[in-house]
Parts: structure tokens; sequence; C-alpha cells
DNA sequence: TAGATTGTTAATCGATTAACAATC
DNA sequence: TAGATTGTTAATCGATTAACAATC
């Protein structure tokens, strides 16, 4: 039965944007808005959100609109944002340690548990109240603690044999930020690969799109007037 | 001539993917490469594969394949990677200083110039070489130095304000890393927000996945049998 | 009630895959 | 040459948009 209804990747994406900007309205004090209203804010069509929503239920009212509460709570819900995950964040270096300062996990339920690391310098360390802890004790603390979600915020090179040690616990999901991928083959973890500067470089291809596309316009032009 | 062949976001966002894989196939000393044996790298279709490129140019070689090395150099040339891009990072908390400490940046062409901060502890401070300046001289050393891309990683109430300044200068393209979305409507500058949290909730939704689907299919299965 | 807006079906559009001639 | 693999066209598939009856 659950395999009738396995709503496409395309339309999970658009949640968090969906969510965000429900999130904005709240702010704003807003208690109703329209699927078209919402599109606006979003920049997508009317139409999607409102086939996008259906795959999960029927939140709104005809004649109304949704109710900007309700919708934001039930597509956390979806997200699962509802329940509190515990997290753990491997590697406290720059980056783990932004990370653990990172005001947003607690607001959507993600709860920090502790940062582990193998020097000796930073374990002890106390960043917002969360414990750097030897690496050594990750693999106890995991199956003690009931962690759920592993943050790789190591160097290049020790994604590999973290990932062996993850592999062995109780860790179901893996939010890698490293630059190298990994894949969710063997392990039955899930993983999402970030992949930090994939978006820069779509940045950086739009600054370069117009310079490109004369270079190309040498070479390509002969086949668009050909066809 | 330009918009004949302007190529589909969907396709551009793949690029990143086949540069990292092409990436490692050069780390693996690997000279030639076949759609085919890329797509099982990447996870896609040979012909996408062959689909995209052939947006660009001809780069492979009937009965052949591609060269690792030329490909790779192709794509980071579509992607702009070929340049060296002048950065700055504004904001130097925490997030702002592992950027600063982000070698990938160097690699790729991005080259971090300096940081901005308000904070008088903060500037001043030496990050791998990268200086902490003062805020007030962002907008003159932006200009002087003809900075292209600026890096939004200041705290969120500041957002509003640092675009207003950055809208006054010569920065072409804002990489926004914090979680207030910033459009590009008015300014004229190019905005790739990277909206942090999107990818964590994505992996929520998946261990969430199963569970949900079950309620689901409560209300759900009604109208799946119907049909 | 009349006006508005949903939920949902049908039509369109674009993206992916399959297939194959061209050619290295 | 024979085998392999591209570039590219044609077929399929899925996602988006349009339209409208249901209904608040």
């Amino acid at each position: 039965m659950a395999d009738d209804i396995k709503v496409s990747i395309t339309v999970i994406k658009r949640l968090p944007k969906y969510h965000y900007c429900l999130g904005e309205l709240i702010r704003e004090k807003v208690k109703r808005v329209s699927s078209h209203e919402l599109s606006k804010m979003v920049g997508c069509t009317a139409s999607q959100i409102r086939q996008d929503l259906n795959n999960f239920g029927e939140f709104g009212q005809q004649g109304y609109g949704y109710k900007v509460e309700q919708l934001y709570r039930e597509i956390a819900n979806i997200l699962g944002l509802n329940t509190t995950h515990k997290m753990v964040i491997v590697g406290a270096g720059n980056f783990g340690q932004a990370l653990a300062n990172y005001e947003e996990f607690g607001k959507y339920g993600f709860n920090v548990m502790a940062l582990f690391d193998v020097n000796p310098k930073l374990i002890g360390l106390n960043i917002r109240g969360v414990l750097v802890l030897n690496a050594e004790e990750m693999s106890s603390y995991i199956d003690k603690n009931d962690v759920e979600i592993a943050v790789m915020a190591v160097p290049e090179n020790k994604v590999e044999e973290v990932l062996y040690i993850l592999s062995r616990t109780s860790i179901r999901g893996i939010w890698n930020l490293t630059p190298r991928k990994i894949s969710s083959n063997n392990t039955g973890i899930m993983v999402e690969n970030v992949h930090f500067t994939d978006n820069l470089f779509i940045l950086s291809y739009r600054l370069n799109e117009e310079s490109l596309y004369q270079k190309l316009s040498r070479t390509k032009r002969k086949k668009v007037l050909i066809q």
C-alpha cells in the first residue's frame, strides 16, 4: 500500500520551501493564505502547490484557502519535524563548531547532543552547552543515547573510517557536509550529501553565462540554423 | 542568439556532479571514460549524460568515449571555474571563520580576499592569511578590488542592511548562507540561497517516511481503491 | 446566496530514455 | 576491418499547468 502513494522526490524537495514561507507568514501574523498568494511567495504556480499538498491530504477549505498555522504544522509533520531528532556532530573543527552554534537546529527539533573529535585540545570544550567528547567514545555514546542522525564534519580523508564506525551503531541517517560523497548502498543508513560548493558553482555559472553563450554561439550557431 | 541555446537549469544542476566524478577519476589516474561508465558513478543514465553534454558541445569521440581530463576542463569552463573569482565573506562569526578555513574554495578558483565584521574583537583577526576588516570599509574595499562575489554569513537580522550596502557596489553575485531568503529582484545581483536546513529536512523526511505512509494510508487508502 | 478557492481531472509541456546511424 | 561509443532523433514518461466542478 505504501508504494501506491509514494510521493516523488521533486515534490518532497519543495516542501521545505513551503514550510519556510509559511513560517514567514506566521512571523507576520497572517492567519490564512490561498494557494495563489503562497505561490507568489514561493515562486511557483498555485496549481503546483495544490497538487503537491494533495499528495498528502486535504489541508484546505474551498472558498477560504489554508489556515497558515495548520498547514505549517501539517508540512512539519510530513517532514518529520514534529518529533525531536537526536543528533551528534562528528568533527569539532571549524565547521563542527559553527554547526554546534547554529540556532536553527533546535528550532526544528534537531537536538545536538555532543560533538566528537580525536584532537585532545578540542576534547572537553564546551560549545553552547554541548561538549566535545573523545571520538573513541562515539560508538558507545550513540548506542547508549539512541542517537539517530550523525552530521559528518570531519576532514575528507577521515570519512571512510567514520562511516565504518557509524554503520555499526544505531545511527539511521547521515548528513554529510564533507566534499567526499557517501553512497548509502551497503550500510542501510540514509545519507544526504550536501556538497557545499555545488551551489557556489551554479552561482559561478550564472555569472559566466552570458560570455559563455557568446563563445558557444560561434560553434553552435551552425546547428541552430540548420535544424 | 544566446536565447536559442539557453540550457535548462535542470541540466546545469547536474554539471557539478559530473565535475565531481571526473575529479575522482583524475585522482584515480583514469584517462578515458564512456558515458556508460560515468553514468554508473553519477547515478543516472548514459543517455542523460550525452544529452546534457551536447547542450554545450561535442566533447567525446565515437568508439572511444571521453578523455577524462579534457571533459573535466570543459565542464569547469562551462561552470566558470577556469577564471579566478574574487570573493569576500560578510560576517566573521563561527560560520564566516569556518568558511575562511575551507580549502575547497581555493581549489576551484574562489579567492577569499577578506572577511568583514562589525565586532571590534574580530576586526584585525588573521584567518589563514585572510584578514577580518571593519564592516565600514566593505563598500570601498569591494569597489577598489573589483570583488565579484559576496558570501552572506551574518546574523539573520542583518541581511537586509548588508544587502542594501552590497547592492551599491561592484558585487555581481551573492552566495547567501543565512536562513533568510534573498530575492534578486530589484538589485540586479545574482543570488544563490543555500538554506542550509532544507537538506536536513529531506533526510528527516526519509527517516520518517515509512511511519508517515502508514498514517497516510488510513486516510488515503479510500481514494486509491476508488479510482 | 454569490464569490472565492479548493481538490482533482484533463491537456500540455518538458525532461528522460531508447534507439540507431555516424564514425572513431 | 569489426567493435565500441558517440551525437542525435524519436518515443516515452513524468511533471506542470489549465480548467472546472465541488463546496465552503
